[in-house]
DNA sequence: AGCTCATGGCGAG
DNA sequence: TCGCCCTGAGCTG
């Protein structure tokens, strides 16, 4: 369930807690155990991010690339409990805290050689330093598909995901259906500096609030209402409700095979 | 107990 | 564009 600053966090602590120690590596549910037998006992060097790709470096030069997709999990516990291992596909444990991977789109072991390819066919990842957002705009600007399809581009936009898509949109009221080339190069600078923003709010809070000071439920007078997801937003998950600035009916359709949360009104084409 | 849905992405057509 | 994969929460009965 994570758009890429879930997964900049699992890196993070990950490392935190392993970083340079040999850790005990197993896959209870067996579908990654040959790869699990080969790290077992050995050191795990660092964790990184990349956009929704999870890297774990381990000594040798073996790498563990794990893409949690839309109900994957990794989860930190106790290293004394070991609860329904039929879908434990990889834990990692030392000392008190074990990792525990569950339900992941992949969970793969490769060379630094594989990494970097994943980590070239990604697009910029608004949470890495070393994103170049032009990359982002030549892949806007060369486009007629609409431009919340362009946000869940990964090659595009890494580490967007469907609650980013629909929240940067409202912040910059922005028409989901513009086609992305007549998006003006001032709106994608700001567009790019709200995700790189709110991405990293994301990352050290460990949710998604997206409403400004302005829209608050005391600025507006309404009660707070936090989504599942974990946070405060104007249109994700919202359809039905009345839009917090200007009360119209949140709506949703599916757009890219995703659904999308918007208000007609603040997001029409002017 | 069964059904639907979810912060995602792949491969077939 | 569609069906499919992975798991679990939150419904409905």
């Amino acid at each position: 369930m994570p758009e890429g600053h879930v997964i900049h966090r699992l890196a993070a602590r990950l490392t935190e807690l392993y970083a340079g120690r040999p850790v005990q590596v197993s896959s209870p549910q067996g579908r990654f155990a040959d790869e699990a037998a080969l790290l077992d006992r050995t050191v795990l060097w660092s964790s990184d991010a990349v956009g929704k790709h999870l890297f774990i470096d381990f000594a040798a030069d073996r790498i563990v690339w794990i893409h949690l997709g839309l109900i994957g999990k990794l989860l930190f516990v106790p290293s004394d409990e070991l609860r329904a291992p039929a879908t434990l596909r990889l834990r990692i444990a030392a000392g008190s805290t074990a990792a525990e991977l569950r339900g992941p789109q992949w969970c793969r072991l490769i060379t630094p050689g594989e990494r970097d390819a994943v980590v070239a066919a990604s697009g910029p990842d608004p949470l890495r330093a070393d994103a170049d957002p032009e990359k982002a705009w030549a892949k806007v600007s060369r486009t007629s598909r609409p431009i919340a399809a362009v946000l869940m581009d990964q090659a595009a936009f890494a580490g967007v995901g469907n609650i980013f898509r629909a929240e940067v949109l409202y912040r910059h009221r922005l028409d989901p259906w513009l086609p992305a080339r007549d998006l003006p190069r001032d709106t994608f600078d700001a567009l790019w500096a709200d995700l790189v923003g709110l991405m990293h709010y994301g990352v050290d809070e460990g949710r998604i609030d997206t409403v400004t000071d302005d829209h608050t439920p005391e600025a507006m007078g309404r009660p707070a209402r936090v989504d599942r997801h974990g946070g405060e937003v104007y249109v994700y998950r919202r359809a039905g409700l009345p839009c917090h600035v200007c009360g119209t009916e949140v709506r949703t359709t599916e757009l890219a095979g995703r659904n999308l949360y918007w208000c007609p009104t603040c997001q029409a084409t002017r």
